[in-house]
DNA sequence: TCAGTAGTTCGTAACATAAGAACTCTGGAA
DNA sequence: TTCCAGAGTTCTTATGTTACGAACTACTGA
């Protein structure tokens, strides 16, 4: 639980999180190459899809050369009801200066 | 807000957290040197506490001379709705192993 | 086999955190 | 007053964590 609050924590990260959990399919790393009109190295992207992985927020797999992206709002939801829509909540709240 | 989700991504700052949110009254900063079962020496509870309320979760003021804490339970809520809650509620589920 | 794209790993510099030592601040004796 | 003890804070340093460029691996299509 620490580690999900840790991993979403991050500016980019819960960016990218939220963008997952908005999208019905998967969506490989490099469309974050670019986020919030910032852009991100390589390396450090590699980095925040490492942490969500191990925050157990983001399931990844091979398809091919690219690397597809999926959240796992559900499973936390079972452990944790409420933590995910919370927080993804807040942050459209933030995003959007008071919505 | 991803201050909020920093600050509460401590195990210990969490726990004090959770109980100045339960508590009516306010709470001293030395009822803390001792964090689920781990003792906890005064400078980082300090730091500790200094998080919380740079995070905004937590109001202290000083009375003679202790410094009584209390949590900003409502303000948050009227900015983030069930962020608190959630977080509270994930913490108590993992603290009790599935509750 | 080669080239090109998608991600990962490594190394290092910058930043953050933990905790002991020394400090401040307050209230109550002497 | 002056001194002391208790509650917190600040300072310092050792340890951890993070960011990102460079070098690497994995896969595919020509």
């Amino acid at each position: 639980m620490e580690g999900i609050l840790h991993a979403l924590s991050d500016p980019v990260r819960v960016a990218i999180y939220a963008e997952l959990a908005a999208s019905a399919g998967a969506t490989i790393c490099s469309n974050f190459l670019r986020v919030s009109d910032r852009s991100i190295p390589k390396s450090t992207l590699s980095q925040h899809f490492r942490a969500l992985r191990e925050a157990g927020l983001v399931r990844s797999e091979r398809h091919g050369v690219e690397m597809r992206n999926v959240s796992r709002c559900k499973e936390i939801e079972r452990r944790f009801p409420g933590l995910i829509a919370a927080i993804l909540n807040a942050h459209s709240v933030q995003a959007t200066g008071r919505a």
